[in-house]
DNA sequence: CGATTGCTTGATACCTCTCAACCCAGGTGG
DNA sequence: CCACCTGGGTTGAGAGGTATCAAGCAATCG
């Protein structure tokens, strides 16, 4: 439920001679030249297991992804959790309507983000047509991907969602047919609605069917990515 | 797939001394006043199980409901269906950020609504600050339903599901303690990711725990409203 | 009336969860 | 170097919840 910027924050300004990941994913293409948010909001990172925010604190700041992955989510009393999303380099995530944040958000390998506070971007944005624009769809983005993360969590099998998983995670290892997973399988679980075991088991089975190879637990090789899309049904 | 606007809109353009439900709407309080919308767009009616739009139409125009309960699905190539959400009075769907409707929409009754051009409309919004913070808020709205209807579906019993669709139908009839469904048993397993046969099982279930009675089908009566608030765990 | 539709209930099968043991790699310390 | 520990991952056996298949009921409508 706190704030933990202050002790989870590495390096909350760094200094001018440090590595500075922007600059990376600029030359990489990672973040658009045009991005209204590329150039503004303080650099911050976060230690790979950090809460960024907690549910229920001030939405003072949204944040920018610049290198790393970060996981939002809910906890239910009992314990369980459910992953809303994962996000990765370019979203935005933690912008909300109200005054509070709706989800936690936590680092899940070592995260370079940038924070934008809320308050001057709203009154930047009524003035500012494209800025406006770009929020707006920021929202309409994160309404979609949440509308298909629902439509993936009902009526669906064990091995339906992990191929989905799949194929998702594909599309930000373009090219490459190896995907490296920066998440555990409990948060990959957590995620599709499944258990630890059942994850893994389902991977397990998919690697028997010629479907994936699994060099190790993290890396796993698409072989057969037109199976893993008929499988996604 | 197809927009079906022309046969299945009984009454496009309603003679002038029509029964007119945006007025009964405004009289009762369900539209706002100062709503940007409301008193703009083509008032249009759909009978009951009639296709508004369909996933991949173009995305011309959006809707806000007046009168009665829209649901927006998918449809899986093995014919499964998962409902996103069912909008009732005030409620606005079919908004989009591309050109194309990511759902179909379909009337589970008999339903008012009013169109509304999504070209006009942007560039209105482009000089319109009241409006454009409009419709961001619906999609930040929408956002929030999408996420929350995730953390329903991923890892929860039948009975958490069918608890927590009863409590929030309950907020609709606000104040009375038996709630009329306007959609039907496969509408709600639909929405649940369930069977038909398990929502059904799960409501007698409660009806023999004396937390719900079941007069008519449609028709629920809320016995035990905290024990259905703790049942949402 | 009979036919249809929406709903409920029963019996059984199957999928996923639960609990448990085990494996493996990496780190620590003697 | 090896013993030990730890955390993440895999695998197995059994239990349990939900799907599936099937039958029956009630209300509605020609």
């Amino acid at each position: 439920m706190s704030m933990h910027l202050a002790n989870s924050t590495i390096t909350a300004a760094p200094p001018a001679f440090a590595h500075d990941p922007r600059k990376d994913a600029a030359i990489n293409g990672r973040i658009d030249r045009d991005d209204a948010l590329a150039s503004t909001g303080h650099l911050v990172q976060f230690a790979q297991d950090c809460e960024i925010y907690g549910e229920g604190d001030k939405a003072a700041v949204f944040f920018k992804v610049v290198e790393g992955v970060v996981r939002t989510c809910k906890f239910l009393s009992d314990g369980r959790r459910q992953i809303d999303a994962f996000h990765v380099a370019g979203d935005v995530f933690g912008f909300e309507a109200g005054a509070e944040h709706r989800l936690s958000a936590e680092a899940v390998c070592n995260c370079w983000l940038t924070s934008h506070r809320r308050r001057g971007l709203e009154e930047l944005a009524a003035t500012d047509l494209a800025l406006s624009q770009q929020l707006f769809s920021y929202a309409m983005r994160g309404m979609a991907r949440a509308q298909d993360h629902s439509l993936l969590l009902g009526r669906r099998s064990a091995i339906e969602k992990v191929a989905a998983f799949l194929v998702e995670w594909a599309r930000h290892a373009a090219g490459c047919p190896t995907i490296t997973l920066a998440m555990t399988r409990q948060d990959i679980a957590d995620y599709l609605g499944l258990t630890i075991e059942t994850v893994s088991r389902t991977l397990s089975q998919l690697e028997r069917d010629a479907v994936i190879e699994i060099p190790t637990a993290r890396h796993i090789r698409l072989k057969n990515l037109a199976a893993l899309h008929s499988l996604k049904s």
